[in-house]
DNA sequence: CGTTTTACTGAACGAGTGTTTAGTCTATTG
DNA sequence: CAATAGACTAAACACTCGTTCAGTAAAACG
């Protein structure tokens, strides 16, 4: 028998990347068996069930930004999403995942919103403050249209792409879009530099 | 024997009540059937298969919007959208129908984001010429965001409403929703009246 | 009228699902 | 070395799914 810690993490990773490219719904225990070359019932075994299987995957992949939310503002959510396709296919594996998580609802969808949507307000308080933007009347819900617009491409990712041609975690694509959110987010006081924070809040 | 045109028109009606509320893969012949108070085999009797009848909801309730772009620039999509929710109920199961549709993927999907991409930059087009607008340099693609953003609140719209404590439907969520959007679409020139075509695009 | 058509149903089929069970094999332990 | 524990599997279970089929009843038609 192997090691069971190596087995699971193995289980996990190739449940993540099933999951990320099928959804969950989309995904039977069957098909992630196949694809690491075990039985069905040994995910059952180790998991106890397709849902704590997925309840793992989402924990081991984004758990860490579904935590204390003050503790951890030093490393944005919304950073990593834009920093992630970068990574090569691991990356983009990661964004896709992120994408089913917000698909599939529930309380994952809602802590990860609610995290976007803090950083936001964060962001937008900082900026207002410093003189950088001009004042906001409710930053309350401009930060809950923001982390909601930030999302956006990434949901609609797939119709997106046959319109431009191209994937958004493609540099060139990626630039383009960030571009126009800046030119639409014309939030900035003219003749200011825009911080680079406001750049990735606005594109991915 | 009933007439065959009325229950197929029953039929359509209640597939498309249970697909908008438990989506097109969550939605079991049998549900519809029982929902409609007939048998299962009576849905096939009628559309053929299953995906015969989504097509034909999706037909009967998107399909003006999906068919020659150029014809119907006179009924846009972006304003049906921010018109539905105050018809009452029906209204808003249409709103969550067309939800469904674009999160199911598929070609109707692609069909209707390509026709919002289409209205805005119609919209920003006669805005700039016009004067109303600066200047935007890449107006293809920032078509392509504000009609991607203007479906964002609603296909989250599951976490949005607990973060917002009430449905984007709700007159006054709805109205908030959209100050701030055109707030944060400061794209206006100030002293300028924003024209009311703008408001409704960066809102639903 | 009788015949044909067709809306409609209950039952079953085959495939796929998550999960259970009984059992095999092997590494570790006493 | 013998016993135990646990990773692992094939098979089956109970269930749901879309779909098929044989048959019923009633409307439409000649």
């Amino acid at each position: 028998m192997r090691s069971a810690i190596d087995s699971r993490e193995h289980l996990i990773e190739v449940a993540t990347k099933v999951f990320a490219r099928e959804g969950f719904a989309g995904t039977s225990l069957r098909m992630i068996a196949v694809e690491a070359g075990v039985s069905a019932a040994l995910l059952v075994h180790h998991f106890g069930s397709k849902q704590r299987l997925i309840e793992e995957t989402i924990e081991t992949t984004l758990g860490e930004w579904m935590r204390d939310k003050d503790h951890l503002a030093e490393l944005p959510l919304s950073e990593a999403l834009s920093q992630w396709p970068q990574t090569a296919q691991d990356g983009q594996q990661k964004l896709a995942f992120f994408k089913q998580v917000m698909l599939s609802g529930g309380k994952p969808a809602q802590l990860l919103l609610e995290r976007m949507h803090f950083e936001a307000r964060e962001r937008l308080t900082a900026m207002t403050k410093s003189g950088v933007m001009r004042d906001i009347a409710d930053i309350d819900t401009a930060a809950l249209l923001l982390a909601v617009y930030g999302m956006a491409p990434l949901i609609l990712s797939e119709p997106v792409k046959k319109i431009l041609g191209g994937d958004i975690t493609d540099p060139e694509i990626s630039e383009k879009l960030a571009r126009s959110s800046l030119e639409l987010f014309a939030l900035i006081r003219e003749g200011q530099t825009p911080p680079q924070t406001k750049e990735r809040a606005g594109e991915k």
